[in-house]
DNA sequence: GGGCTTCTTGCGACTCATTTGCAAAAGCCC
DNA sequence: GGGCTTTTGCAAATGAGTCGCAAGAAGCCC
């Protein structure tokens, strides 16, 4: 096992090519999964965001292309493909989930603006994360499935 | 710096006498705020909360003795309480807002088991979240406010 | 106790994210 | 193309949280 490393990196904003659109949509299909036109826009919308999206913004960028998708559709579909593993969702305490792909290679926290609502993402170390969770696992006899790590406060231009 | 201490220790769920019901109460009074029966019976309610309550929970313990209360005072009341920095806010992922006392002495994260909703708090040695924060306020030029991190997994019952 | 001022409360209506049931439409395989 | 199954749209419902306003209560002074 290598040690993580000690700087922190920022992640960019375009996605590496393991989770183009095409690629995730190939692998849906090969799995037997139907490749719709919604379906499609939908992957499509979440590989070209910069951010996490809600359903409502996902539901208005899906428009654009599909005027008669319906919120439900969406909704639907952000829980299939959290359900795949291919989503992860996120919340900001705004009342509402947001949505972004999952690199099953890293696993990344996010800093987010109190001000603007700008969400940056952060790798952390994980190491100490999970020393940390072993000791819970013994101390509280708690089986840590996963964890969320987000930290709020103001942006560059915010502050 | 003086390094924390390596153990997690277990918070007890009773709650410490300096945050008893009537020692807010008489704080409340002291700087001006009314004592009103729906508010003292809040506060009694969250003192004894041995977990982290919803404002629907609140709604349904409050009703008991207080018939006629309505949802709305229950909010009024959450948030004034927590502009008080009597309770904090947390978020466990499902949904609605929870609250707890706010200890002024002491921050703490939790344990959601994700079978059986059953909150535990954990006490998380500070000093590794610390040095995160300030790596990231120098590499990303975000000024961190605050920060959450829950663990979910299985709690010894249900694991 | 009475009255006054100001803080709280109840009520009703509303917003908005998210969910559900069902029937129609669209993919995919042969 | 036909048939089977997955997806989708629609309409209505749920549920948390919010708002404006008028009525009700606390605290205070007399």
């Amino acid at each position: 096992m290598k040690t993580p490393s000690k700087t922190l990196k920022v992640l960019p904003d375009e996605t590496p090519e393991n989770s183009s659109a095409e690629q995730l949509i190939d692998a849906l299909r090969t799995k037997g999964f139907r490749i719709t036109k919604i379906r499609q826009a939908m992957i499509e919308a979440l590989v070209a965001a910069s951010q996490p999206v809600s359903a409502p913004q996902l539901l208005e960028q899906v428009s654009q292309k599909h005027p008669s998708v319906n919120k439900t559709t969406i909704y639907r579909e952000l829980d299939f493909l959290a359900g795949k593993k291919i989503l992860s969702e996120i919340d900001i305490l705004d009342g509402m989930k947001r949505y972004e792909l999952l690199h099953p290679d890293h696993h990344h926290h996010h800093l987010v603006c109190t001000s603007c609502k700008d969400i940056q993402c952060v790798e952390v170390p994980h190491h100490d994360l999970h020393a940390l969770e072993g000791k819970i696992q013994q101390t509280h006899n708690f089986t840590v499935q996963s964890h969320v790590l987000e930290f709020f406060g103001l942006c560059r231009k915010c502050s």
